[in-house]
DNA sequence: GTCTATAACACGATAGAC
DNA sequence: GTCTATCGTGTTATAGAC
């Protein structure tokens, strides 16, 4: 790595390298014997560093999780590109991204619940409302931004401007339904997002309904001054 | 204790005493330095057995934790009875429920997160989607049973079955948003279900309208597929 | 700044004696 | 039913090497 400085930077570099290996090899473990059972110890042990060493890349075991989840909505980023590229209409291009979400996690589904364990305490800097995890969060609110604002939904502006963070929402619905979902492939997971997403639809068309449209306001409003 | 056989029981009285003194020495602790920093050795000091004596009784930490949640859904369903008695509209009716319930937690708020935390593992017999919680489950479903089997609320039948589900889903919600709600008495909190019931009655009663009807049809059909 | 090696600590959980 | 002793693991501390 060449810095400003001209200088090699290869003390940073080969910092890095270790910090990744390091991820890898406990998300590798993570994936084998799951969370609980996967020890500090055989995380450094594995990738032939020490304990401490461990630690001084990631101050605990859960950093090493929250990296993961921050791993997993960059390349949901990623791969999200092409489908909104391709897809016009809304329908497609929510269940597009949804579906997108369940592959890129799929490898990790087994030990997910562990994720959504530490990620519920809302102390913890894990947890999805944090101030911590807010600039994965408006990301990931970002792609659902863009989700809506490529697409043909005809929305009244104020509900336009809420739907991005409603529909992050949801998708926190379809991964805690995801984390309890045994079936082959997550069928069930699947199947919810191909019948939901098109209800959705159907309920913001509702919206333009003049008696629907006044309940529509009063819940916007209500949104609104939770965020506060 | 007498039991069937005429023989003084005092084994199991004893038993049971000692049960629930290690339950309400940890619920004291817990409140007064969280759960966290409550150790299983200062709970059975405390309480004056040793720790294999916890343990014989509680098979881990978060099992005193699910015996709490247990206890409070008691307690809700007893402060509840007079609510249900003394209203018959539907909004009063299941705000009363809701706010019930914030007034029965309140004293355990502090460290009530950690309650979420073990409740999101999918693994753990104390989710509360697990089949070892199904009967705590079912019982607080029956409360929302019984907010509107006895209120003035017309309603389809289809939808109307599937209704106490769905409030208690709400009632999911609006502990999340507790959880996390800082502001002194849970003002927020509160403010959210004084408006949010409300809000929930008139969308209720918007499947009147013709042109909803067929998709609240659906979005029944949805969650009665997803239930399996 | 990056890393090792090793020990020690605290705490949840367990084993086995009584 | 209850105890004491002990284990396994996350985490920290120390003391240094490159």
């Amino acid at each position: 790595m060449i810095t400003l400085t001209g200088v090699t930077d290869s003390a940073t570099a080969k910092g890095e390298q270790t910090r990744e290996l390091i991820l890898s090899t406990a998300l590798r473990l993570f994936r084998e014997q799951g969370y609980g059972k996967t020890t500090m110890r055989a995380i450094a042990n594995e990738a032939g560093v020490s304990v401490g060493n461990a630690y001084y890349y990631y101050g605990s075991k859960d950093h090493l999780m929250q990296a993961y989840y921050d791993l997993l909505q960059d390349q949901h980023r990623e791969v999200v590109e092409p489908i909104l590229a391709a897809e016009k209409a809304f329908v497609p291009r929510l269940a597009g991204v949804l579906r997108a979400w369940l592959d890129v996690a799929a490898p990790y589904h087994e030990f997910a619940g562990t994720f959504f364990k530490t990620a519920a305490d809302p102390r913890s800097p894990l947890s999805p409302f944090s101030d911590e995890s807010r600039p994965a969060r408006d990301a990931s609110i970002d792609v659902f931004r863009r989700v809506i604002d490529g697409s043909d939904l005809k929305l009244p502006g104020d509900l336009k401007s809420e739907l991005p963070e409603l529909l992050w929402l949801l998708q926190m619905g379809v991964v805690l339904f995801w984390v309890h979902d045994r079936t082959d492939d997550v069928r069930r997971t699947r199947a919810l997002v191909d019948r939901a997403v098109p209800l959705v639809d159907r309920l913001l068309r509702l919206t333009r309904i003049p008696g629907v449209r006044g309940v529509t306001n009063d819940v916007v409003a209500l949104i609104r001054s939770i965020r506060t």
